[in-house]
DNA sequence: TATACGATTATTTTT
DNA sequence: TAATCGTATA
């Protein structure tokens, strides 16, 4: 039996409703993955199968978090696994293995992350001519991506209503269905895709609709703040038939509107969802009490929110130190200096720690300072070990071996290493496939022989290549993908060229370990997982980026280097918050207004992260595409009472004192034992 | 066709 | 500043 004991009259309620549409509002640190976990438990123990529950958020990580705390209640494991925990996007995934089909795609199909978008961009734009100096492949993809999460198909694109997507909508049409046409050519679909697509094969083939949406008889949605169109669509989808839907979210941690994620899905979801009980979690556990003062103050600024606060019977606890330093490297070495000495004092391990930034490139000062203290850290985000070019490279060639159709894989390896088929020899083989004699340029390829306009060594170079990709397609089935892929690199010779490739030996030393890190990962995953494949694992890291190569490494005591965005779920003992400048909070550029309102609630989400102390730092000067700028403090700063903080600085000058003092301490006890030792 | 160098341009946040 | 891109040259 579930204990609801130690659940707040709120929570318990939340736990205990059955049926119908729930709008659980969960503010910051109110215990609502608590809640969720303790539901499934619940409604398990009120007989509900576990097929039918389905809990959907946005990050693996919180799904991972649910299900080890879901596992921790539920002792029986095959219980467990039979519930359906996931990402919206593996949920995507999951539907479209079994029914994409239906709109005509290939039984297979690889999954195209943003480098993966922009290059069939920029190549549909290309082949295509539409100008690139007047049409930045970049805001054009962005385009399609908002026209997808809006569920907008490239016909329902005029000018009056779409106008804010891009500044001309019919080059906006034409690329997006230019583009749709390419993602279909390679075999491929897009993150959008993964929620667009279940919901186009929902709306057309209502028996899909019904077997989908009759076996989710219980539906819990994370983070519903930051959902969009196409998401509301597929969780309005999947509740059709039982419309016993939970969703848990707070407006004011709504940071996501970029892309596309619309807070009025939550403000709005009692007139969307007939007979909607709303339960507000006010009560906070995680922060003590000025810091949550502080976070309450600067939210309560928002316009558009639903009215309401957050409270606490921690203690006060220790003020907000404030901190202003002359640039960012001083910023960054203040910090760590800091920290250092937090952490002797208090006796903290280096996992209690957190600096949080704004954007990425903020990580590099910090980064520095740390390294040159020693100091074990862990940068969350940033470019990943699967965004390195030798990783997607290598990747490329297992994609090429999944689904030989995968123009924009094969086009990244067909002549790397170097093989002798350059340019003019793949835009000839392209251009029959434009031509209609072949579907896709591997097919072209493997017909090279019959093509005209090629030179007999071109033609050999080809061939020879696709001689060798088939060599490896038969091995396939009969060779571990860890050996797959060593066998691959070897006989495709890539590290001996990279060591030609790369004039600085390190570099390529480092790029052909970053290589042997993957087939470690490779076999771990291998190790790891019941029944390993090659587009299992093609879809694990295409979703999941945090699909570490070392596991070692994320257990071991390091602070924690990450944005905002990245912290949202997170928590910490001691959180620094640096650069909290205007321009960072709120983050806008030169003749870019700032949105507010999303900003600030970027900023609490900072502030809350924060459990026991808080620390916001600044510089006042930045160097900025090598020039120095000067900086403002953020507006957000003067929402948080005087009262609540002091200047860490002035702390400064007194541990200057105190270490003189304990110079002076040691001193007097280094006589005395001397003089014991000298009777 | 490969390479090397100068020019150009980008820095928001992420599944 | 640093990385990426395009063009000139061998």
């Amino acid at each position: 039996m579930v204990s609801l004991g130690h659940l707040n009259p709120e929570q318990r309620d939340a736990v205990l409703h059955q049926r119908g549409p729930l709008l659980i509002l969960a503010g910051a640190g109110s215990g609502k993955t608590r809640v969720i976990v303790h539901r499934i438990a619940y409604l398990l123990d009120q007989g509900e199968a576990p097929q039918g529950i389905l809990a959907v958020s946005f990050t693996n990580r919180a799904v991972r978090e649910m299900e080890e705390r879901v596992a921790d209640m539920i002792k029986d494991r095959s219980i467990v696994k039979k519930l359906t925990l996931s990402t919206f996007h593996s949920l995507g995934v999951k539907i479209l293995r079994k029914e994409l089909q239906r709109l005509g795609y290939p039984a297979r199909f690889t999954i195209y992350d943003p480098s993966d978008q922009l290059a069939l961009v920029r190549r549909v734009m290309r082949e295509n001519r539409i100008d690139e100096t007047f049409h930045n492949a970049k805001d054009l993809l962005a385009a399609i991506s908002q026209a997808k999460n809006l569920f907008l198909d490239p016909p329902d694109l005029n000018h009056n209503a779409h106008h804010e997507l891009y500044n001309n909508v019919m080059v906006l049409k034409k690329t997006y269905s230019l583009y749709e046409d390419g993602l279909r050519a390679c075999g491929a679909v897009d993150f959008d895709d993964l929620i667009r697509l279940p919901v186009k094969i929902f709306r057309a083939f209502p028996e899909a609709l019904h077997t989908w949406s009759d076996r989710y008889r219980q539906i819990m949605v994370d983070e519903y703040q930051d959902t969009n169109r196409a998401q509301l669509l597929m969780v309005e989808c999947l509740a059709s038939v039982h419309k016993n839907l939970c969703v848990v979210g707070d407006d004011d941690q709504s940071i996501y509107g970029w892309r596309g994620s619309d807070v009025s899905n939550i403000l709005n979801f009692g007139d969307q969802f007939q007979g909607t009980r709303v339960i507000m979690l006010t009560q906070n556990y995680r922060c003590s009490g000025h810091i949550l003062t502080a976070a309450n103050k600067v939210i309560a600024q928002n316009k558009t929110r639903y009215d309401k606060e957050l409270w606490t019977d921690a203690n006060p606890g220790p003020r907000i130190g404030l901190a202003v330093l002359p640039d960012e490297e001083q910023e960054a070495r203040y910090t760590v200096e800091h920290l250092y000495e937090l952490k002797h004092n208090e006796k903290r391990p280096w996992r209690d720690f957190a600096i949080l930034y704004r954007t990425n490139a903020q990580s590099r000062a910090f980064e520095d300072a740390l390294r040159q203290e020693r100091i074990p850290y862990k940068l969350v985000g940033g470019q990943t070990f699967f965004e390195r070019k030798e990783v997607k490279d290598t990747l490329a060639y297992l994609k090429v071996l999944y689904q030989p159709s995968d123009e924009i894989a094969l086009r990244r390896i067909i002549n790397y290493p170097p093989r002798s088929i350059g340019t003019t020899t793949i835009e000839r083989l392209s251009e029959t496939v434009r031509e209609g004699q072949y579907n896709s340029l591997y097919q072209a390829c493997e017909h090279v022989g019959d093509i005209e306009g090629l030179g007999t060594s071109a033609k050999n170079a080809v061939a020879e290549f696709i001689g060798q990709i088939e060599d490896f397609r038969s091995r396939v089935p009969h060779l571990s993908l860890s050996a797959l892929t060593l066998r691959l690199l070897e006989e495709i010779r890539l590290f001996p060229y990279m060591h030609r490739e790369y004039k600085n030996p390190n570099e390529a030393k480092s790029r052909i370990d970053n290589l042997s890190s993957l087939i470690n990962a490779i076999e771990q995953y291998e190790k790891r997982v019941d029944s390993p494949s090659l587009d299992d694992y093609l879809e694990r890291i295409t979703l999941d980026t945090r699909e570490e190569d070392d596991e070692r490494e994320t257990e071991k005591d390091a602070i924690t280097l990450i944005t905002l965005h990245g912290a949202k779920g997170l928590e910490y003992p001691v959180v620094y918050l640096v650069g909290v400048e205007d321009g960072f909070l709120p983050f806008y550029r030169q003749g870019e207004d700032p949105n507010v309102e999303e900003e600030r609630r970027l900023c609490y989400v900072g502030i809350t992260r924060a459990k026991q102390r808080l620390y916001i730092l600044r510089a006042l000067e930045r160097r900025r595409f090598g020039r120095n700028l000067e900086r403002e403090p953020s507006r957000f700063l003067k929402d948080i009472p005087k009262e609540l903080t002091f200047f860490l600085q002035a702390d400064q000058q007194r541990k200057a004192q105190s270490e003189e003092e304990r110079d002076q301490k040691f001193k007097s006890f280094f006589s005395e034992i001397n003089s014991l030792f000298s009777k």
